[in-house]
DNA sequence: ATGGTAGTTCAACTA
């Protein structure tokens, strides 16, 4: 079995805790991580040695950051969008043995018709243009990460309210699936899914408490890995702990074949 | 129609 997961920690520095004690409880071969927040020399890699785990990361100070754990060393294959030169750091390309983890933190967008939403749906066009090559040359390819946007109303709580907001507005749904149906499968719908299960809470207003929450962290498989995909779905309990991320990590199991 | 909280950094930005 390989098993995957994606997980916003909203700063490694005071989640490291949550994500080493989330490590060794659940053993993924791979953790994708967002919003480290952390530049690359501060990177803890000795922490993740220390459980066994590997880390490749690309980071910034205050903002963003990706990084991608592993049971086993891979090969970076990309730090940016090439087409797109971005002083942000929000996407990881590594290759393990043929399997090609892309780990994004897409932009959030801010508010509709801002110059950040106009920045993510560019950044997103952009994406769609790398990930066609990429699944080119890997037809094993896992899409994954945050990608604030909430696919369908069936992801969001109260999808009355959210109609035309940003991350479930009609042109990031487009792009979002754009992405998709050029040769992915969103993982999650692979399966039945006992309730509406959300993978982000407002800290703010008693969001998680209260369940409003929003689906916008995916796992995305190449068509032909994706009829290997034996489960996924939402860990909600870190979102419970102490001091938790806004975000709860998402995981995919695949039957390895040969 | 606004605000609520959290992280980084220390006033203001991002989410």
């Amino acid at each position: 079995m390989f098993k995957i997961a994606t997980w916003n920690v909203n700063s490694l520095r005071v989640r490291l805790a949550h994500v080493l004690a989330w490590l060794t409880a659940e053993q993924p071969d791979v953790l994708a991580i967002q919003e480290t927040k952390l530049t690359d020399d501060a990177f803890p890699i000795q922490e993740f040695a220390g459980i066994g785990y590997l880390a490749a990361f690309t980071g910034q100070k205050t903002y963003n950051g990706v990084a991608i754990l592993s049971k086993y060393p891979g090969q970076v294959i990309a730090t940016a969008l090439p087409a797109y030169p971005d002083p942000q750091k929000r996407l990881l390309c590594v290759e393990f043995n043929g399997v090609c983890v892309l780990n994004l933190y897409v932009p959030n967008g801010s508010e509709v018709g801002s110059e950040k939403y106009r920045y993510k749906l560019e950044w997103l066009s952009h994406l769609k243009g790398y990930t066609d090559d990429l699944l080119r040359n890997y037809p094993k390819c896992v899409v994954l990460g945050d990608f604030n946007i909430a696919p369908t109303d069936a992801d969001v709580h109260d999808p009355q309210e959210w109609t035309g907001k940003v991350l479930c507005s009609g042109p990031e749904r487009e792009a979002f699936f754009k992405l998709v149906h050029s040769g992915l499968v969103d993982c999650y719908r692979l399966f039945p899914q006992q309730e509406p299960a959300y993978s982000w809470w407002d800290y703010r207003a008693a969001g998680f408490r209260r369940n409003r929450g929003l689906r916008i962290d995916h796992i995305l498989a190449a068509t032909e890995l994706a009829q290997h995909c034996k489960s996924c779905r939402i860990d909600i309990a870190p979102r419970k702990l102490e001091r938790p991320s806004d975000h709860a990590p998402v995981v995919a199991e695949f039957e390895v074949w040969t």
